[in-house]
DNA sequence: CTGTATCCTACCAGATACTG
DNA sequence: CAGTATCTGGTAGGATACAG
């Protein structure tokens, strides 16, 4: 939120604040398969620092994306579900998971052959 | 890249990398307009630093998402165009700029609830 | 178990100056 | 005009320790 380009009615920049994130993504699409807890998140996220999913998880919580469901017992449980919001924009990001799929190949081609001509310009 | 999670493969993971860059969809955006040139799109994309954006066109060219065109003018002008590739990406991430148009109200609502709840928490 | 607090480092982006 | 080179400060993220 530092320039005012941000502050502009760009919807689109607003999403990518979202999900632009290395990790959130990811959190949202294992959420979709069911509700999961911390630690149990943190180990299927492999990678992911305790720090950095607590952060995640709350700003995400912020959003109305996931939801928090603290259980009462020794000690704490807690739970975490996407919520129908969260599950339509997983829903959104899946349409660059098909795009990513289908162009993948192109993008490593384009870098092989941008990478080759480096190679020679350098040479 | 640097962990196992990003050698898997998991496009979606992919194309974030790709596209979660803070400028590269705006770039796209305006490039989706017509050519432009380095400085053009520099003045247009009003916050971009000329090395960010220097960065950033070497890398959307890398992944054939857009090209660069050299004229041997005095002094040289160099135009960029989004490529067919960088077209449908822009596009498909066009599902989310209509995702947010339609869902921004209840992220800000959300957080607005979430907000408030934690004033009350901390008071 | 589910976090928060602290420290620390590595990287990134901004500013500036310079080149072809 | 279209970049590259360098320096530097801020910040995100990892590691660790601790708390409820």
């Amino acid at each position: 939120m530092k320039f005012d380009v941000y502050a502009e009615n760009c919807p689109t920049r607003l999403v990518m604040d979202r999900i632009a994130d290395k990790w959130a993504v990811l959190v949202l699409v294992k959420l979709s398969a069911g509700k999961m807890r911390f630690n149990q998140l943190r180990r299927e996220i492999e990678g992911i620092s305790q720090k950095v999913l607590s952060q995640l998880l709350k700003k995400l919580e912020r959003d109305g994306l996931v939801s928090r469901e603290v259980f009462p017992t020794v000690p704490v449980t807690v739970e975490y579900a996407i919520t129908p919001l969260g599950q339509t924009l997983t829903a959104t990001v899946s349409a660059l998971t098909v795009w990513a799929e289908e162009n993948m190949p192109r993008i490593i081609e384009a870098q092989r052959r941008y990478d080759g001509v480096e190679a020679r310009e350098s040479a």
